[in-house]
DNA sequence: TCTGGGGTCCTAGGACCC
DNA sequence: TCTGGGGTCCTAGGACCC
C-alpha cells in the first residue's frame, strides 16, 4: 500500500503565533495562551517550553516563572484564532484537490501522484513560505505514506531548522531511521496510557514497538494499537476523512471563582450553551436527535459535596432550531431541579445524533409549521451576522451574562471585529 | 484564591429478543 | 429445586487527539 502520499501541515505552537501576528516585538520572546478563565497553560512559545512551562499546566502554578523571566501572558482569544486557521487553511486548499482539516491548526493534503520526491519538497518548501508571508505563521510539513508517519515527519521538520520547515519519509532507510530515533510516547495515537504500558514492557522508540509482533500489540492494546503499528510499518490505515460534518457537538465551559450556585443563572448558562450548539448546527447543515445537559462541581474541592448532573433527551423530529434546542435543554436541567444549592463548577451541552438537514424524517404527529420556523431562525441568524453576535437571541439566555469567564490578559479581536483592528500611526 | 474545551473511536456490559 | 445461550442494539465510559 505505498500509492497514498499524505502531507501534513501543522502549525507551529499555533495561538502564540497568532498573538505575534500582531506583537512582532515578541517574536524571540517567551509568551504563552491561557484557557477560559485564564485557567491552564494552552500554548507555549519554544522559548516558553525551554523554561521547563508544561502543556495543560495551571496558571498559578507557573506564575512565578512568568514574573521571574518576563514571560508574555494572553487570555485565549478564539475569534482570533478561528479567523487566523481559515486563512491558513484557505491557503492550503490552493495545493491540493484533497485537504482534509484535522483541528483549527493541523491539516493533511492529498500529496498523491504529484511527483518525485524532489518536487515534493519544493513544492512544501512553498507552501511553508507561502503561509509565513500570506498569514505570518511558521508551519511544519511532513511528507509520508501513512499519516502517522506524516505526523512523525512534522514534527522532525519542526526540530531541525536545516529542513527548511519540510520533511520526507519517503523511502525504507528514512522510515528505520526516523523511527529508532523517535519516543514512542510521542507517536501520533500513542497516549499517556499506552506509553506506560509500553515502557513496561521495554518498548522505549517508535522503532522498537514496530519490532514486536502484530499478535502482542493486538493483545495489549486492541485494533487502535494495531492501527498505529501498521502506520508505522508504512501500511496506510487512516484515510482521508472528509466527513461533510460533526457527528456531535459541544459547548460548555467551566466558571470563575466557585462556580454558579443560583440555579436560575446555571439556567441561563445552559440556555446560552444550546442556543450555540443549534447555530453551528445551521452552520454546517445538520439536525440533531438527541440533546444531553451536564453540569458538576469541582473535582478539585473537598471542602463541599459535589454533584453532577447529567440528562438525555432525544427530540420528536431531528431539529436545528434555536427555541426548541433551548427549550429541549432546560426540560432537561430542570429534571434536576432538585440538585440545587451546589457551586457547579462547569457545565455543558452536546448536541449528537446528527443529520443532515436534507434527511429530516418528518414526523406525522409534528404540529409545528418548520418551513416558518425555518425562515425566522434564517432571518435572526443574517441579523446577527451583519450586528454582532447574538444581538438579538432567545429571551431564556438572560440580558446579562451572569457566568461570564475571567479573562485578565485579553488581546483585540484584530481580524472580527472592527473597533479592535490595528490602528497604525503615521 | 486560581486547575480548558471540543472532538473521534473503541469496548464492555446491560437490555432485549428468540 | 431447577434457572440456556447466542445474537443484536444501545449506552456509558475510557483513551486518544489537538
Amino acid at each position: 500500500m505505498k500509492d497514498g502520499v499524505f502531507g501534513l501541515v501543522d502549525c507551529n505552537n499555533f495561538f502564540v503565533s497568532c498573538e505575534r501576528v500582531f506583537r512582532p516585538d515578541l517574536r524571540d520572546k517567551p509568551v504563552v495562551v491561557l484557557s477560559n478563565n485564564d485557567g491552564c497553560v494552552i500554548a507555549r512559545s519554544n522559548e516558553s517550553k525551554a523554561l521547563g512551562i508544561r502543556m495543560g499546566e495551571p496558571f498559578f502554578k507557573v506564575r512565578d516563572v512568568v514574573a521571574r523571566h518576563g514571560v508574555a501572558v494572553f487570555s485565549s482569544n478564539f475569534s482570533l484564532y478561528g479567523d487566523m486557521s481559515r486563512r491558513v487553511m484557505s491557503l492550503l486548499s490552493a495545493y491540493t484537490p484533497r485537504l482534509d482539516i484535522y483541528s483549527v491548526d493541523e491539516a493533511v493534503l492529498d500529496l498523491t501522484g504529484m511527483g518525485d520526491a524532489e518536487f515534493l519538497r519544493g513544492y512544501g518548501r512553498d507552501i511553508v513560505r507561502k503561509i509565513g508571508k500570506g498569514v505570518g505563521i511558521p508551519v511544519s510539513l511532513g511528507v509520508a505514506g501513512t499519516k502517522t508517519l506524516a505526523k512523525m515527519a512534522s514534527k522532525y521538520a519542526k526540530r531541525y531548522p536545516a529542513y527548511e520547515g519540510v520533511c520526507l519519509i519517503d523511502t525504507e532507510e528514512k522510515r528505520e531511521k526516523a523511527l529508532r530515533r523517535f519516543a514512542v510516547g510521542d507517536v501520533w495515537g500513542i497516549g499517556r496510557r499506552m506509553q506506560k504500558v509500553l515502557e513496561y514492557h521495554g518498548v522505549r522508540t517508535a522503532w522498537d514497538f514496530v519490532c514486536r509482533s502484530e499478535g502482542w500489540v493486538r493483545h495489549e492494546f486492541s485494533v487502535a494499537g494495531v492501527r498505529t503499528w501498521r502506520e508505522l510499518q508504512g501500511e496506510s490505515c487512516i484515510a482521508l476523512d472528509d466527513l461533510p460534518y460533526k457527528k456531535s457537538i459541544c459547548m460548555s465551559r467551566s466558571f470563575p471563582g466557585h462556580g454558579l450556585s443560583e440555579w436560575h443563572v446555571l439556567e441561563e448558562a445552559v440556555a446560552y450553551f444550546a442556543s450555540e450548539c443549534a447555530r453551528k448546527l445551521r452552520e454546517q447543515g445538520t439536525c440533531c436527535g438527541q440533546v444531553t445537559v451536564f453540569a458538576y462541581t469541582s473535582r478539585f474541592r473537598t471542602d463541599v459535596p459535589g454533584n453532577m448532573i447529567q440528562q438525555q433527551v432525544r427530540m420528536p423530529v431531528p431539529t436545528q432550531d434555536t427555541a426548541e434546542i433551548v427549550h429541549a435543554a432546560l426540560e432537561a436541567l430542570r429534571l434536576h431541579a432538585h440538585d440545587g444549592g451546589f457551586d457547579y463548577k462547569k457545565s455543558g451541552v452536546i448536541v449528537w445524533d446528527l443529520s443532515p438537514r436534507e434527511a429530516v424524517q418528518t414526523d406525522l404527529f409534528d404540529k409545528m409549521d418548520r418551513g416558518k420556523r425555518g425562515a425566522l431562525i434564517r432571518a435572526v441568524d443574517e441579523i446577527n451576522r451583519k450586528n454582532g453576535h447574538n444581538v438579538v437571541k432567545v429571551a431564556a439566555l438572560g440580558a446579562e451574562q451572569e457566568y461570564a469567564s475571567e479573562r485578565q490578559y485579553a488581546s483585540r479581536r484584530y481580524t472580527t471585529n472592527l473597533d479592535e483592528v490595528l490602528v497604525v500611526k503615521v
